[in-house]
DNA sequence: GGCGGCGATACCGCACGGGTATTGGTGGTG
DNA sequence: CACCACCAATACCCGTGCGGTATCGCCGCC
């Protein structure tokens, strides 16, 4: 299956081999072998290209939270054996910096408080986390986040605002829409990694984490409509103005079903009595 | 994993390697690879018994899921690839069966309807169908059932009442408090069989579906608790009374997270708009 | 002290996974 | 139009690993 699903991303034998450090036709055979075991194409094979097939793109996705659970099965039996257990929680580096602070002291001050061990990772990576069992439990926010597959507990939800470089027109408008934000042509909104780490195409600059997007937008390259939370992190250089019409966003605590870990159960609690 | 979960179960290296049809040598020394690879003792071997460590109970619902999580990819794959895709949905046997047909009415009246199939499974089953995909979609009731895992939607929430025989002197009650059905010692509440299909201990009778408990409660040697819309099911020789402090069930449609089917979306919409 | 149950060890054979060399088929190109 | 470049499939070989049988070692029990 770790083999299908290299081909299925690459689309190419010859690079899936390489990035699973085996040759091509040890991979060729295996994924036809698979293809017999399941009585089913899962690619076409055209002449110059690769394409999946209905079947193949099932399998692609199904396969992959299959690898993730059992990388997940290793991950936390090995953890749990570890002399201090402990949670490792994962979010988004930079978002609800304030929430997390108030919840690492609350709990904290918990009797019979685990260790907790923070992970700040790029947008995307928590969920990836949380899957893959690198995580215990994970801070996420609805929508930009997807919360697919996790049990989870709201914990706050705001309003979102655009933030623009200091001087900017709409600077001093007491609100401003949604579309009205889309349509600056000068002020592209950034793009952000998908779950693969590809960019879509489009106009605006490619950014990584808030720092660089905030950089960005004082410089006058770009403008984005972020949680309103994150003006604690601006500086003069930047203008925030509401936009009432953009999706609130949820700040939740997430973790996977089935945990049974005392530790995450209690920092779940204290999150919510926030 | 799948020798290790058996292990695990049976608690018996000679039982184990018979249901998986394997000699014990082999098992013993893929078990001892395993805890070399993961660097973790999974099992104490005392010298009459075998004992889970906490390491090793980690393990064993890591990997349930892990192996529900492969199963459900080949299985999902499969019927992918068939003729004539469908749904699969689960349900038990004798629950919400007037919402069911309505919903299967409904749904057979959308614009590209897919044919549905409809699995009728023992309390306990649907939840596993769903997970190793045998099915694309159930219907639970919560609390009874548990939704860890999945994508669900409410659909109906109702009040439970328990089930007597006919002419029992509570029989006459507007109401009755969960705490006196608790207490009536020649009508024991029955027991359903766990997950892994073993019966609890205690008094009641052992009932696999509502056939066998309300022939049971018609005999007199026991009473129940059900949601109100299994009155629809019984008979003359039943009397009925409310329990307004049991808890109130819901009934859900749950499918697996990730789920992109065309045909699944529908079904749920077609749900919530009943 | 001997016996019985059970998991671990020893040893063997075959089947499968992986490697190299090569073929075959299909577009692009001078 | 022929030649080339590319890429997946096939042919063939080798080593490892998994499964089998036989046996041992350990512990509890009659």
């Amino acid at each position: 299956m770790r083999y299908f699903v290299a081909v299925a991303e690459e689309l190419h034998f010859g690079r899936a081999a390489q990035r699973l450090a085996i040759a091509q036709p040890p991979l060729s055979r295996a994924v036809q072998k698979l293809e017999r075991r399941l009585g089913v194409v899962l690619l076409h094979r055209g002449a110059r290209a690769i394409t999946l097939t209905e079947a193949g793109a099932v399998l692609l996705r199904e396969a992959r939270t299959a690898l993730d659970a059992v990388e997940a099965a290793e991950r936390r039996t090995r953890r749990a054996a570890a002399d201090q257990p402990g949670v490792v929680l994962a979010t988004k580096a930079g978002a609800s910096s304030g929430l997390l602070s108030k919840l690492l002291h609350a709990y904290a001050a918990e009797p019979g408080a685990a260790a907790v061990e923070v992970v700040l990772c790029g947008p995307g990576q928590p969920e990836n986390l949380l899957r893959d069992g690198r995580a215990d439990v994970a801070l996420l926010h609805r929508p930009y986040d997807t919360t697919a597959g996790f049990d989870t507990e709201d914990l706050h939800t705001e309003r979102q605002v655009v933030v623009l470089p200091a001087g900017h027109p709409l600077a001093d408008r007491a609100h401003v829409p949604l579309a009205e934000v889309a349509d600056l042509a000068n002020l592209p909104l950034p793009r952000w990694p998908g779950r693969d780490g590809s960019y879509p195409d489009g106009p605006g600059p490619q950014v990584r984490d808030h720092t660089q997007l905030f950089q960005l937008i004082a410089l006058g390259l770009a403008c984005a409509v972020v949680p309103e939370s994150l003006r604690t992190q601006l500086r003069n250089d930047h203008a925030v103005v509401p936009v009432p019409d953009a999706p609130t966003v949820t700040t939740v605590i997430a973790w996977p079903p089935h945990s049974r870990s005392k530790a995450v159960a209690d920092l779940v609690h204290t999150a919510t009595r926030l």
